[in-house]
DNA sequence: ATTTGTGCAAATCGTTTGCATCTGA
DNA sequence: TCAGATGCAAACGATTTGCACAAAT
């Protein structure tokens, strides 16, 4: 994520995507701070709080150009919302169902063995580990 | 799933549902061809089509008290809809991103190993693998 | 008789789209 | 210059909700 960083406009760039000024102030939100989740109105709400204009409209081809250039990974947990991971390395997570909250798991922890063969044809894009958690004693 | 369908009436009874006439009519549409995923859309079309007469909004009422009553399990892999899974036993499922098709893995194949410890206070409410899947060549 | 369920239409909410206007290369 | 971006408001699609009416116990 410091990679990403260093230099947004070249980070910008090499994702085929021009720093434009809204980009680039929303990749510095994005990327500045460690990994996260964000989803859209969250992103929205922040880039309003750090008094960086931006439309929600932007706000959503933004997050969709990032991960189609890989910058950032969707996740589905919550059919209601789509969540964004600044983490794009191969991990899974934990998904609080009390507060809609994602965790990332440290990579190397969670093992899958035993796939059986994907259909006939088909290839795997990826494989999605989600542990859902809520307070115990419910 | 069988032993669902030998007495609909009796298995509403169990899960604390009044067998009404539509909610009779969806269970046996639901478990009469073995396991299934289906959504609300495609349930709905489904009794149109076997001339059984229900509203949209009763569709949804009976899959969440049915998924409530543990008759069926949710799934969530596409944000933009719910899937409702028939097989209520611990496995987990493919998608083919192309089709937005569900595909149960036989129990007994994915085995998941060296889970992290939940966030303090938390407990596991399940373990969720999905194997993204798409047309190989893409 | 009372409680619970159903259907309809209107309302929500996240997300997408059309289009006129800007902006970066 | 001009293809690509942005912003706004309207459009969307899945789901939920309010409420009058109907059905089950």
């Amino acid at each position: 994520m410091v990679k990403k960083l260093e230099n947004l406009d070249e980070t910008l760039r090499e994702a085929k995507l021009r720093p434009t000024r809204q980009r680039v102030d929303l990749a510095r939100l994005l990327f500045s701070k460690g990994d996260r989740h964000v989803c859209a109105e969250t992103l929205f709400d922040e880039a309003r709080d750090a008094g960086v204009n931006v439309s929600l409209a932007t706000i959503y081809n933004t997050l969709h150009q990032f991960t189609d250039s890989g910058l950032l990974r969707a996740i589905t947990v919550d059919s209601s919302r789509t969540y964004f991971d600044t983490n794009t390395g191969d991990h899974h997570h934990f998904y609080l169902e009390d507060s809609n909250e994602l965790i990332d798991m440290p990579h190397g922890y969670v093992k899958v063995d035993n796939l059986p063969q994907p259909p006939e044809g088909l290839e795997i894009s990826s494989v999605d580990v989600v542990v859902r958690v809520r307070s115990a004693g419910n």
